[in-house]
DNA sequence: AAATATATTTAGTCTTATCTAAATTTGCTG
DNA sequence: CAGCAAATTTAGATAAGACTAAATATATTT
């Protein structure tokens, strides 16, 4: 049984190995968990130890096959929560990710396949996000970063990068939602800001937001 | 905000406050809690002086209203999310203990509160017991023990007092759940045990067991 | 009321996960 | 490739919650 401490760093690891490609360092992963680099050390050491992770003194780690079907598992168990706040309690996306990183960590594998079940098995979140299915697998996806696309291409709003409250509040402000239809009008090459047609509104954003949000081109 | 620690004690101090209507004394807590007496010292420190129990030195604890208010919304989000598991998710009654006990910590006020309305304010949960209301308001019982009743009483059986998965799967053994008629039969005077007429089956159950079914007279 | 038994508290230790400060390794730069 | 900067690890400390053993208070019995 793992400690909800041992199941948030595996988690981390598998995030940042997804998104990095690479061996995830003590400092990255220091700071996605806002913690002290002393403490991630301490960690990826007994993760280790438990054959969670490989890792390698001063060259970072990576996850174990154990290490990652069980961050899958917390991953599916997240989305899960999720989309059953949405679909179910009525929950808006912008409220749901600190009460899942809650719920993520109840244990009862009956409970996450009955849950899966009552929610007739969603392949994805409120966030866009793939849910992995009971084996652990996750549909692969075919889209790419809004900040990918050049002028004239257009596609499907299919997922958030970044869930956090305050990015999903600023995409409901502009009105912005999974399933939009959006336009590449224009780029501005010395900010990366980003000019677009969405659903006949004509807006521009940031070349950071363009980063966070993922299109599948049309 | 309360470790998980400190809410579990203040569910076991409430519940056995209810149960025998006296100061709880250090080592009834340490034995429900199934830790030693000086863990229990430790923990009723603790809690009195954040002001969650009236605690004297070799006399015992009672609940401050403060912590009595914490403990019912612990019990209210235990009972909500059993019913849930229940009629929701199809669960038995027998397997919903272990998981509520790790979602009754969840911390969230809006959360505890779409569940209640998903599940259309429900008052009472799968093992009979009332659910406290958002207020915190539970509703008076006028049920009392299987044992308590005389030869020839009737009533209806309407909680029970033990919701172990032993004692649950116990009954549905017997073919005994709520909502059952009950008529006692005969009782004997030198082990307790009672005769009962339960839907047309007739059948003998311990002392033990009479004294953990609630019954409400007819 | 003294003696003994039981209940409770205190003192000191352990584990987990964190921190700071110091030591060490790696990597870059000239 | 020497030297410095950055990254990482180690050492030692802290807090929560548990434990054991010892000390103390309360209760019971004679």
């Amino acid at each position: 049984m793992l400690s909800q401490a041992e199941e948030n760093y595996l988690k981390e690891i598998y995030a940042l190995e997804e998104e990095t490609m690479q061996l995830v360092s003590t400092n990255a992963l220091a700071e996605k968990m806002r913690t002290k680099a002393s403490s991630a050390t301490d960690m990826l050491q007994k993760l280790a130890q438990k054959a969670l992770v490989d890792y390698t003194k001063y060259r970072g780690a990576r996850l174990s096959s154990k290490g990652k079907s069980k961050a899958i598992t917390i991953v599916r168990k997240h989305r899960l929560w999720e989309t059953f706040l949405v679909e179910k309690l009525g929950f808006n996306w912008d409220e749901v990710h600190d009460i899942a990183e809650q719920l993520e960590h109840i244990q009862s594998q009956s409970l996450t396949d009955k849950l899966d079940a009552f929610l007739e098995y969603p392949s994805f979140d409120p966030h866009g996000h793939p849910i992995p299915n009971v084996n652990g697998k996750i549909v692969a996806s075919d889209s790419i970063l809004l900040s990918e696309l050049n002028v004239d291409e257009e596609g499907i709003l299919v997922a958030v990068k970044d869930s956090s409250d305050g990015f999903l509040k600023y995409l409901s402000k502009i009105n912005m939602t999974i399933g939009d239809h959006i336009k590449v009008l224009d780029i501005e090459a010395f900010d990366n800001s980003v000019t677009i047609e969405n659903n006949t509104t004509r807006l521009s954003i940031s070349g950071n937001v363009a980063k966070n949000l993922y299109i599948k081109r049309l």
